[in-house]
DNA sequence: CGCCCAATTGATAGTTGTCAATACACGTGG
DNA sequence: CCACGTGTATTGACAACTATCAATTGGGCG
């Protein structure tokens, strides 16, 4: 559906905003900084040794813009992506026109895990907002002629990271209760901001409710009236998507 | 919660009264055989090429009794497993004594890929039926001595397949009516006895009313009413756990 | 400033969960 | 071999929750 780089048919980014249609890219500045391997495994959080091999190797940032897709669904694998900056959402399409959201994604994360198995990516990624992001080509690492090194261990660990997160996510879209699938939604995006650094007491939600309504599987309406309650309750503070955590543990305890 | 070798404590499969044998699991002795990694890389469906490296190695076939689970939830990681034969489920549980089925496995799958981030499985996995699985020791892929050989690459390629099987979950466990996700379940499961080389018209479920109400967020007296529904409708056939798909275009039309 | 979409809130209908009773299947023990 | 017990599965009635439809407010961007 479209593409992630380049130049580009000049309309952009005006008609929708939220839309699942991607719009083209506005044509981006030249100025792409570059990551080395080590400053890779340092995004991931990988703890494991620096390796010798592929050290000197140049990683190029990707700047999207928000409403931009860094890969969409279908299109042929080219590599994993880590995220730089900035915030995005991964959605399934299928062939009745409805979607799922699936996750989102911040800094560190890593994004087109699952194109490594169909050759084609599984889902498409579009940013929140504007992101950067850093590919590591499908060659490097899959090259029968490559070494054997550090980078092949980070990636099996970032994997399997992802595949942990996916299990995390699915307890908090399990929840019996709307209110409590919210509640819990709110705390996975705390430790996603208290991992990056951030505070895990007040943050800016990126997405809007219709999304957090569709990772959550409930409707947007539902997600409102939730934080509604749960800032009447005097747990959050909410407006709009500024949040405030006044109560986490009266949070992490919310079973309605 | 259990043991996952035996020689068993005899007592062992006395609590599973319902175990549709899914396939013929003859007497075996405590003979292990043993599987090549080519075998291995057959079981997954890996159409790599065979590899030159660790060629020689035999992996150990392990029984796993209807009941037992074959790792326990925060157990440390001692390798991947490839379930040879039988039916399984994984399972996190949270501290609130509540638990999420994730998924349900049969011959081919792979388990235990959340145990590669953090070193201790993420969630447990439990056999439905009398099991035979295949440990891939961890040190024989994360020694730093060890070559780089096509075993990696088909261990990639396997963890990112279970990544886009739980997406596709995601897709089951998300319909917005019951009836569609139990409708999507039995498809799903269609095509994994299909994968297997099993009918995908006529089968026997292998799992409770409750794992499966469990696996789709809902609870079992829908699934069951869900069930006596596409039956009514003409759609599916079911008799306790036996399937028979009458009409699978209507099953996959179906949306309530 | 004005438009478009996001977000909130209310009223109502529909679906699902809960509680309960019964029938059924399977393994156990007499 | 059959009776029995335990846990599975089905079905009904009712309460609770959520989706839907609708109207309004508010925020962001051109």
């Amino acid at each position: 559906m479209q593409l992630q780089n380049f130049p580009t048919t000049g309309a952009a980014h005006a008609t929708a905003p939220y839309s699942p249609t991607l719009q083209p890219v506005r044509h981006q500045r030249h100025v792409c900084e570059s990551s080395t391997l080590s400053d890779v495994m340092a995004l991931l959080r990988f703890d494991g040794r620096t390796g010798t091999s592929a050290q000197g190797q140049a990683f190029r940032h990707q700047r999207v813009r928000s409403g931009q897709s860094v890969f969409a669904m279908g299109q042929p694998f080219n590599g994993l992506y880590v995220v730089r900056s900035g915030s995005l959402k991964s959605v399934v399409t299928h062939d009745d026109g409805n979607d799922n959201v699936i996750s989102f994604h911040m800094k560190g994360d890593l994004l087109g895990c699952d194109g490594v198995y169909k050759k084609h990516y599984g889902c498409e990624t579009v940013a929140l907002t504007d992101s950067e992001v850093i590919r590591l080509p499908a060659d490097e690492f899959f090259s029968p002629t490559r070494r054997c090194d550090d980078m092949e261990h980070m990636l099996y660990w970032a994997i399997s990271r992802e595949i942990t997160r996916e299990q995390a996510s699915y307890t908090v879209s399990h929840a019996p209760r709307s209110e409590v699938r919210v509640a819990r939604f709110l705390l996975q995006q705390s430790e996603c901001f208290a991992a990056m650094g951030c505070s895990p007491r007040r943050f800016t939600l990126t997405m809007t409710r219709r999304d957090i309504g569709n990772y959550l599987s409930v409707t947007l309406e539902t997600v409102s009236r939730a934080l509604s309650l749960l800032n009447h309750l005097g747990i959050i503070e909410i407006s709009n998507r500024d949040v405030t955590l006044l109560d986490a543990d009266a949070l992490r305890a919310y079973e309605g």
